[in-house]
RNA sequence: GCGGGGGUGCCCGAGCCUGGCCAAAGGGGUCGGGCUGAGGACCCGAUGGCGUAGGCCUGCGUGGGUUCAAAUCCCACCCCCCGCACCA
């Protein structure tokens, strides 16, 4: 499912070069992992995760897509099972009753094919395998794909439970016929789909290895052919006066309008053949390609490039004679080494007729032509694209990329792509294009291409873009596969079920709910069989594998019963009593147990439990991946869940990420920034390394995050010293009588909570940590600091909730230091805090923030001054208060800042002047509205706060007075939520 | 082209939905101070420009607009990234 790309792996140097190190101390590391092994230990032997129907709890079913284990997990893999692990445990303290288990994916075509590398003694794929740590004696293995599934199922399993993940283990399996129990569940999904008339069958283009006979994906080759797939192209038939055709491929059919010329390799020897009845001269590439698609060729003889320079040919459809000219760009075994020339329109074709136009007294002679024939060969212009009224694209682009010759190839590429971008999606077909004119290019490709092929002077063909190459060195083509089976996605009743599954589900974040509508409406039928790979073959026509995005769609479902099928031992279920009635039965309800049992000889208690099990557990609560599997996975899951099973089972929610960066960069053996979980595990933990792939961006969005190593030793500090601080701090004595500022913190603390719980809900897992950690501790210092001593309640109270709060990320740190706190039971099924509402005030967090912007403001004043003795803190007069909470209610009832000012004059017994003076005070600075207490408030904070704001700033004195009976010389500046301030040296 | 996401201070990155608390959180880097056996750990401060009183000027892709007030709302434009399918 998850693609690990081992190809990557490949390209890789065989001595990586370390651009990322861990710093943290060793010994602070070895203190971590010490009591991670210690709760790993306790939490399986309290058998803690492991997840049973409980009808008294509320469920929460989460899962991750299973990976394919090809390779080790590393830490793009690592962050977004970490994100269900945090979401898991979350919801856990929050008293869910939850299930996360974990499967592995076998399914598909890169095993095999390094299984086959292996046997073959390719020394690439042993390097690699010896780079993840395999040992000599043990690459032999390898040659077996089984092994490859066995040996890094162990591997991830392993990481994992080292990464500290909250995983059911009991449900474990992997997937192909490696697992018969497995493809029992997959045979009976495919005929229940089979049986709704969701499947057919049709031909499919592949690229096609013709040495080995198979098809060639991206793992049967070298890296610089990954990616490349067949593509439509139009064959156009120019005749030669003698009856025979020139076959010329192209992808750009509308252009037929500007041929002004054919080109051919006069070096390149070409195949004479009976096509269809007809005599074409075309490349051997193309008559292999031809046959492949279900063409009838008959190779006649050969005929060399030169013999055709120099020719008339005919274009029927549109009654243009044009001349056969000699290119060197063109290939004879690309396509079929013949092209038709549109200056007017191909950079390629604009760039070799000016070179014929230099050379044309030369070719002339070479090739006894009249020079003034190839002159007088001018581009046709037939497309018009806005803004490109002198110069055509062209023009245009061969002017600005500055090419020179036919042979530069890589500027002419990319000129090529930018003139077909234009002219294809902005292009019109100009008047000389028939019946055509007008129209977009982007319609009026395809009508070319009918009309053209209706009168039989084209025919639409799959080829490759560009060469590829198998890995066994041979070239490939597109075949024309018959008989293959595809998934009817594109049937409307389907699309319209998964949009109604889509329109009920959760979508994290919610933006991405427009994608998969997207995706749901423009998919296609997808042809879901292949041959040669893992997997579970199709049950009524065994040649053929179920292929790997098709097996892993309503899986999730066999978790909720693999503690079962998957336990012979323990169950005594075997392979062939998992008939499609006993699915029916568990997944559908459907039959009698009794009668199920009897047919399929699983005992009747047995089919109940896993029934129960079912019915208790699904549907899937949440479902977390990276964001490239929106597109194919996600999609399909809601696809066949809607088809296999009642509404009531259609998945609950999706949260989506993004990949990750390390130290900024996309990860890469080259760039040294490559590293394995197993690599950071050891460099820093599990716990760090959690915290830093949390950092790194846990939150739901497209963007990528970014792992820093630096964060992760930091992290390893952090765990430490908070540790430490739990010890040194966690009941001891301290103040208490109780102050303002212990209001203060406690608002703080609970509104702390308050916010990190609903970005837990949001699986926004980053801004959790930083609200619910680096917040808090700041919160916390700025407390110790202006309360001197913190109070002995809050202190202790402090602690429970920073442990709490930090135990998703943490969890072996926060178990150490629950245990330390002398709590009963796991802090991993603690209760999570919950934030009390009644001991958040505003006002008072108002006021402090007043406190703290003062002291901003008196650092800035004594700066000034150069450095001061004492300050004076004039506390603004009452009834400015009265006149600012006026004011602010005004605002607050949406009034225009200017008219709420005058509700400040509403005051009496004050001078008018005065008024207007606070009001111009007001207008100038309005944030101060925003952090309006009272004046017995704020009087009450500075002068409790008195001594601390003076060793804040270093004073020797700090006074703080009202304005009505003060006597600062500045008093009158005195505002609410900003007093006076007065500095004397 | 269609669909989606973006362009913020030296760098990374929040804010934008719900306009004023935003010269703009938080990191990193840099500078200064503290702690120390001159610690890569920790703590405090500074880090657009100017300023001996909390201020002023310039500023969040570009250009307009709405508003007493815009990084935040509206319009137009420019640029970047991703997807548009058979690689899992």
């Amino acid at each position: 499912m998850l693609s690990l790309r081992v190809v990557a792996l490949a390209s890789a140097p065989l001595v990586p070069r370390r651009a990322v190190e861990p710093r943290a101390p060793r010994e602070l590391v070895e203190r971590l992992k010490r009591m991670e092994e210690k709760w790993q230990k306790r939490w399986s032997e309290a058998r803690l995760f492991e997840a049973d129907p409980d009808g008294s709890r509320p469920k929460f079913f989460i899962t991750f897509p299973y990976p394919y284990v090809n390779s080790y997990p590393h830490l793009g893999s690592a962050f977004t099972i970490l994100r269900v692990d945090v979401m898991a445990r979350y919801k856990r303290m929050q008293g869910y009753n939850v299930l996360f288990p974990q499967g592995w994916h076998a399914t598909g075509g890169p095993i095999v094919s390094s299984a086959l590398r292996v046997a073959e003694g390719d020394p690439k794929i042993i390097e690699i395998l010896k780079s993840v740590g395999v040992r000599e004696d043990e690459i032999e293995k390898f040659k077996d794909p089984a092994y490859w599934v066995e040996f890094f199922t162990r591997g991830w399993k392993r990481d994992l439970q080292r990464y500290g993940l909250s995983i059911d283990w009991r449900r474990e399996f992997y997937t192909t016929k490696l697992n018969p129990y497995y493809s029992r569940f997959i045979e009976w999904q495919y005929l229940k789909l089979r049986e709704k008339g969701l499947v057919g069958k049709g031909s499919h283009p592949v690229v096609w290895c013709p040495k080995e006979r198979k098809v060639v994906g991206d793992h049967d080759r070298p890296d610089e052919y990954v990616g490349i797939g067949p593509v439509e192209a139009v064959i156009i038939k120019f005749r030669l006066e003698d009856g025979r055709v020139l076959p010329a491929l192209t992808f750009r059919p509308e252009t037929v309008f500007g041929v002004t010329n054919v080109w051919v390799n006069p070096n390149a020897t070409y195949i004479e053949a009976r096509v269809n009845g007809e005599v074409w001269i075309l490349s051997q590439y193309m008559v292999d390609e031809l046959r492949d698609q279900d063409y009838r060729v008959e190779v006649l003889g050969r005929v060399e490039g030169r013999e055709l320079v120099g020719r008339w040919a005919r274009l029927e459809a549109t009654g243009k004679q044009v001349l056969v000219l000699p290119a060197t760009f063109v290939k004879a075994d690309l396509g079929t080494g013949i092209v038709m020339s549109v200056p007017g329109h191909a950079p390629y074709d604009y760039v070799a007729l000016r070179e014929a136009w230099e050379r044309a007294e030369d070719l002339a002679r070479e090739y006894g032509l009249d020079p003034e024939t190839i002159k007088s060969i001018k581009p046709i212009v037939m497309i018009k694209v806005p803004g490109f009224e002198s110069k055509t694209p062209t023009e245009y682009y061969v002017e600005k990329l500055r090419v020179s010759s036919q042979d530069e190839r890589e500027k002419l590429d990319e000129a090529t792509r930018e003139v077909y971008a234009k002219e294809f999606y902005q292009g019109i077909m100009a008047g000389n294009t028939g019946r055509f004119a007008g129209m977009k290019v982007s319609e009026a490709k395809d009508r070319v291409v009918e009309w053209l092929a209706s009168r039989g002077e084209a025919l639409k063909v799959y080829t490759l873009p560009r060469e590829v190459y198998c890995r066994c060195g041979a070239r490939t083509h597109v075949k024309l596969v018959r008989d293959q089976w595809f998934l009817l996605y594109s049937k409307p009743e389907w699309k319209s079920l998964a949009l109604k599954a889509l329109s009920k589900m959760k979508v994290y974040p919610e933006h991405v709910r427009k994608d998969f509508r997207n995706t749901i409406e423009a998919l296609r039928d997808w042809a879901f069989t292949h041959k040669g790979e893992l997997g579970t073959p199709l049950p009524w026509d065994k040649e053929w594998v179920i292929e790997s995005l098709s097996d892993s769609t309503i899986y999730m479902a066999y978790y909720t019963i693999a503690k079962y099928t998957q336990h012979p031992e323990k169950y005594g279920i075997k392979p062939e009593n998992l008939t499609p009635e006993v699915f029916d039965y568990v997944f559908l309800g459907k039959g009698n147990p009794d009668e199920v049992s009897k047919r399929s000889g699983i005992p009747r208690e047995l089919l109940e439990a896993m029934r129960r099990e079912f019915t208790y557990w699904y549907p899937v609560d949440l479902r977390i991946s990276g964001k490239d599997l929106i597109p194919n996975h996600l999609t399909f899951y809601i696809f066949h869940h809607t088809a296999i099973f009642p509404e009531e089972y259609w998945p609950r929610g999706v949260s989506v990420n993004g990949w990750v960066l390390v130290a900024g960069k996309k990860m890469s053996k080259s760039l040294g920034n490559f590293i394995l979980l197993r690599e950071a595990l050891e460099w820093w933990g599990a716990d760090a390394t959690r915290w830093a792939e949390v950092m790194a961006g846990a939150d739901a969005t497209l963007d990528d995050a970014n792992f820093e190593p630096s964060v992760a030793d930091s992290a390893v500090y952090i765990l430490n010293s908070w540790l430490d601080f739990v010890r040194e701090n966690y009941g001891r004595r301290a103040r208490r009588e109780w102050r303002l500022i212990d209001d203060w913190f406690e608002s703080v603390l609970n509104s702390t909570v308050k916010r990190v719980t609903e970005h837990m809900e949001e699986t926004n897992f980053k801004t959790a940590l930083v609200e619910g950690y680096y917040k808090l501790q700041e919160l916390y210092k700025w407390y110790a600091r202006m309360a001197g001593e913190p109070h002995e309640d809050l202190l202790r109270k402090f602690i429970e909730i920073q442990t709490l709060l930090i135990a998703p990320f943490a969890p072996h740190t926060a178990e150490e230091a629950w245990e330390a706190m002398g709590k009963e039971g796991f802090i991993s099924t603690a209760q999570w805090p919950k934030a009390d509402e009644s001991k958040i005030k505003p006002e008072v967090e108002a006021v402090m923030e007043t406190v703290r912007a003062s002291i901003e403001d008196a650092r800035e004043v004594l700066r000034l001054i150069g450095g001061g003795k004492r300050l004076v803190i004039t506390v603004a007069a009452g009834w400015k208060f009265e006149a600012a909470s006026l004011v602010k209610k005004a605002v607050e009832e949406g009034k225009p800042l200017g008219e709420a000012l005058r509700e400040a004059f509403k005051i009496e017994g004050v001078e008018k002047r005065e008024i207007a003076g606070m009001i111009q005070q007001l207008r100038k600075s309005p944030e101060v509205l925003t952090r309006l207490s009272s004046r017995e408030l704020e009087l009450r904070a500075f002068k409790e706060l008195s001594q601390a704001i003076a060793s804040e700033l270093g004073l020797e004195e700090v006074v703080v007075e009202a304005e009505e009976e003060g006597k600062s010389p500045r008093k009158a500046n005195a505002m609410p939520g900003k007093p006076a301030l007065y500095a004397e040296k």
